[in-house]
DNA sequence: CTGAAAGCGCTTACAG
DNA sequence: CTGAAAGCGCTTACAG
């Protein structure tokens, strides 16, 4: 006969002589179980490392012990930094993490109609993800709780936790404006899709607002691809002009370092000719002396985690986060910035 | 809140007229269903927008539709890579993708005690992790198909994905050899736990032998914690020696990162008076002109995921034969090496 | 506090 | 080709 390879909550019912009710009990922390009875419960269960089958557990009306974390993609330092978080708080009380990452609109469209989260998970986390109404109707039909992370928080008062992008990036320019730049242009990054990134939105209209509060109207703004190479072909258009900024807000650090390669390239010295900053702290920003406004990413997902869990009646004794969660902003002054000559 | 999907494959078998075990046949596209019952009751699925639910057909013996990955951490360009290529072809087939990082010691050791992903995957993927003979041993109790991927291939033949960590950096040094370098020396990272990662010993081991073939006795090495800060640090060390080398190879690029940053700070010029190689192709490297010699990432998830699905269809785990697949590197000339003065 | 029993929605031998 | 029935491993009223 074939060895049964995993042991079920009969195994261990058996081992500590209760019926399976008591050690279903037990394990989902229930009261109604005798003190001596849970301790038995519990310790048959270590010794037999077992492990409740989600699918049973599901089946008879229980929670999956999955969560559905929805993220653009992986590969980029913001995504994969915030899903370190999240699998971090998630890993602390064995919640399992199913990834879904949508890399493509194709991804994106074939997520939002097949739902294939559907009935799989006890809730879902969605990073940075800028929402059609379709596609939070669909959301909606997973009819589990939900929380946002980064990107901009939504009108309708959902759970979310992020930045104030309108702040940092007023943090950033109003640096620039301290030290005494008045000549000073933004590079804005948009994503090669038309969707409207709320960050995106947030940091260009604190950049207007904050030049327009310091009395200079119509400053320049270059708009290019989200990435190094954007960065760098906006710091060329920025040269090109009769008359070139003294200073550059980039919309992010990855912006910041692609206008640096290209200053570099042509031979002008930061900051001494023009200065550099950025929005993220990302890490390649503190090898190449960038100066920028840091994010929290990693906490932002921890808090996202928290928050999800909690709604899901697994928090602490604290009782759940705020729904709205808005994680402050730091200026690092590092060599890229320095007054005008 | 959105009306709960109720409907069932009882539902679906008392529209076509038909038992529930012909709804599962036909709808799993089983033989032994005659062609009229199948299309009335694909029809009748149809109609009632049906979704098979995966627990109950996990429960009854199914597959779970679910891979289990497992990545030492997800916040560096290396891990999130692989996995973007993982979630990648997964995504493809309609695999759910469960996460497990492995963080801390801590973390790692509850994973393989606890063995979370038991009854929860249908095959696993794990990403650059040496076992030990306790922890192979955990993973073979999950029972499902295993494929690894990056880090070194395990003597015992069971299915890879990586490079020749040996050739790498035989193709680094070959280059500083080729263009006149005699003095190189190398910046090795070891963890700091003290596992043993092959692809360490792998490319120091590569090091040497490319030296000694060359006919150059005991090279300098020095080892250096694995982070850009440790590049930093073993290019302090080689500076501080009475005689530092022309070249020196890095065991990464993070490595060689914080060594070009410390012979800028140290206002010596690169490639001019000190030639810098790394491997990998960090995206970081491109930023900063960095030779080095790349490697696939994403396409090493991407066929490792394609190797872990092929072998689903095999039955049990003992039955598919182990496929090594060794992906090659290639040398990117950039400006960070030139011929020694 | 504890257990026997009825499902949850499927898949799969086993019989016709 | 088709169906009745026995599970899969849990949770949860319902009784004691």
């Amino acid at each position: 006969m074939i060895p049964k390879q995993t042991v079920n909550m009969t195994d261990v019912a058996r081992r500590s002589g209760v019926s399976i009710a008591s050690v279903s009990r037990a394990l989902r922390g229930e009261s109604g179980v005798s003190a001596a009875t849970r301790d038995r419960i519990l310790s048959a269960a270590r010794e037999l490392a077992y492990v409740v089958s989600p699918e049973a557990s599901r089946l008879s009306g229980g929670p999956t012990g999955r969560v559905g974390v929805i993220v653009p993609r992986v590969d980029a330092w913001f995504y994969s930094t915030i899903l370190a978080g999240i699998a971090d708080e998630f890993d602390t009380v064995g919640m399992d993490l199913i990834l879904c990452t949508l890399p493509t609109s194709a991804a994106r469209h074939r997520f939002f109609e097949a739902l294939p989260l559907r009935r799989k998970v006890d809730a879902a986390v969605v990073v940075s993800l800028p929402l059609s109404a379709r596609e939070r109707t669909r959301l909606d039909q997973l009819a589990v709780p939900t929380v946002f992370v980064g990107g901009h928080r939504t009108e309708d008062h959902r759970p979310w936790v992020g930045i104030d992008d309108e702040r940092a990036a007023q943090q950033a320019v109003g640096h620039l404006l301290r030290i005494g730049h008045h000549d000073i242009a933004m590079i804005q990054a948009a994503d090669d899709t038309d969707i409207p990134w709320a960050t995106d939105q947030a940091r260009i209209r604190g950049f207007h607002q904050t030049m327009q509060e310091a009395g200079l109207a119509d400053p320049t703004v270059v708009t290019v691809k989200w990435s190094v190479d954007g960065g760098s072909h906006g710091m060329e258009t920025l040269l090109s002009r009769s008359r070139p900024p003294t200073a550059v807000f980039c919309h992010s650090d990855e912006i910041a370092l692609g206008a640096l390669r290209t200053l570099r390239r042509s031979g002008i010295s930061v900051p001494q000719q023009v200065s550099v900053i950025g929005v993220d702290d990302h890490p390649a920003a503190e090898l190449s002396d960038l100066t920028t406004v840091a994010q929290p990413v990693r906490e932002q997902g921890r808090i996202a985690a928290r928050v999800v869990l909690g709604g899901l009646g697994d928090g602490d004794a604290s009782g759940p986060p705020a729904s709205v969660t808005t994680l402050p902003t730091r200026l690092v002054v590092r060599g890229s910035t320095a007054p005008p000559r």
